[in-house]
DNA sequence: TCCATATTTCGATGATAATCGAAATATTAA
DNA sequence: TTAATATTTCGATTATCATCGAAATATGGA
């Protein structure tokens, strides 16, 4: 028994850490960032986050992938990320100083990434769509699509049997630490992270994990989802 | 930005330390207990226990109520059971040293308590049987009772209406971390917890916070549930 | 080959936290 | 009132960990 509380603890560890919490946060957007960018974010020096970055790549937590003389590291497992998002749900709400960071914590409600899928409001508001509309229905720990759903996707070009080959999860729920809902994760929930990027219906914001909906955004979501973002 | 790291990073400190997480795993059973038998089961003196339970009880993760001279300490809130649970999920397998470590590991991943519900083998085979037998289903982050439903819990003598009148969910999911798959938790999963209890189909086993499935439980569950324990 | 850049390693420092012996406090039983 | 028990508090000790300056290593451009 005490052997199982160990490796919680182990686990619990590697996010106690005030700057190893600011990089798993930072690399929840789904990118891959090199040592002295995450250092300059963070607020500590590249010697720091090396020894941070080692650490959580020793355990599992993350990756590393070499370009020349840059390592880039990235969030390589969704488990990560749910237990960072079961983590917000518990952790005290964050006190709120300035405008600037009012508007931030809005943007990451609004629309983000998560790992590699879409969460926030809008994360939720598509589940409820597909819901809605029938193109997904809930069983047990995963959403099934239905026939109208696959037609549905392949109308944007998303090949729901391609997704369904792949060695992970076709579409699992993660909790939305920022609604207390679930959105979709999984191998559907990236390819529509994917395919939105594509399509320029949300963007990337820099050094940041919130994610912008455009204008053609707006209307695309609209009228293929019914979701008014 | 930095301020949500620090509070995720200041929830995952209070689980970093081996002697908390090991408190935290015994509490798991639901059950409350005195400083000098917790001090006791996590191999630590009863200073250092008191030191740990005032940390934890002034975040909130855990409560204390006296009775004499006697301090009995206790979960009070099913988030952090969940956050428990979810660790477990992500933690490296314990490595089996010993038939009896064996032993116990089978005993919690057949039946056991999740704070205040029914996790484990059991936990999940209960959900799924009540799912194929239309008695709950399955809606965003909870289920729902059906009329069928409703008129089965009375049978065995669980008011689903006074539990729907609570203060808490009335039926939500906890994602088992030995099944991986949710098993009932919220006030029927509570209810459900004291009656089997109440009809000796299940015991607590001592010091553990497994469930012993007795063999009247056996029949029982197998006639009402159509569940092979 | 030399220089610049990125990252890692080393070693020292300082901070923090968990531990427990001793003592204090609180409660209960005799 | 005294003694026993349970728990908390205090202070000292020890261990661990995060930090960064300096140096080493690796890669790439000139």
């Amino acid at each position: 028994m005490m052997k199982a509380n160990a490796n919680v603890a182990k686990v619990a560890t590697l996010v106690s850490d005030s700057s190893r919490a600011a990089i798993l946060t930072i690399l929840l957007d789904g990118r891959f960032h090199p040592v002295s960018d995450l250092a300059y974010m963070v607020g500590i020096t590249p010697q720091t986050a090396s020894y941070h970055l080692a650490k959580m790549t020793q355990a599992n937590v993350i990756d590393v992938e070499s370009q020349g003389r840059h390592r880039y590291y990235g969030i390589s497992n969704q488990e990560i990320a749910q237990v960072m998002e079961s983590f917000l749900q518990v952790a005290p709400p964050v006190e709120i100083k300035s405008l600037k960071q009012s508007n931030e914590e809005k943007a990451l409600r609004h629309a983000r990434t998560c790992y590699d899928h879409i969460a926030g409001n809008l994360g939720v508001k598509l589940k409820t769509s597909l819901m809605n509309q029938q193109f997904l229905v809930e069983k047990d720990n995963e959403f099934h699509i239905t026939s109208d759903g696959e037609i549905f996707f392949n109308t944007i070009d998303i090949d729901t049997n391609k997704l369904k080959k792949k060695r992970r999860m076709f579409c699992s729920k993660c909790l939305d630490w920022s609604e207390r809902r679930h959105h979709i994760a999984g191998a559907l929930g990236n390819a529509m992270l994917e395919k939105f990027l594509e399509l320029e219906w949300i963007e990337r914001v820099p050094k940041s994990r919130a994610l912008k909906i455009t204008a053609l955004g707006g209307n695309g979501l609209n009228e293929m989802f019914g979701v008014d973002p």
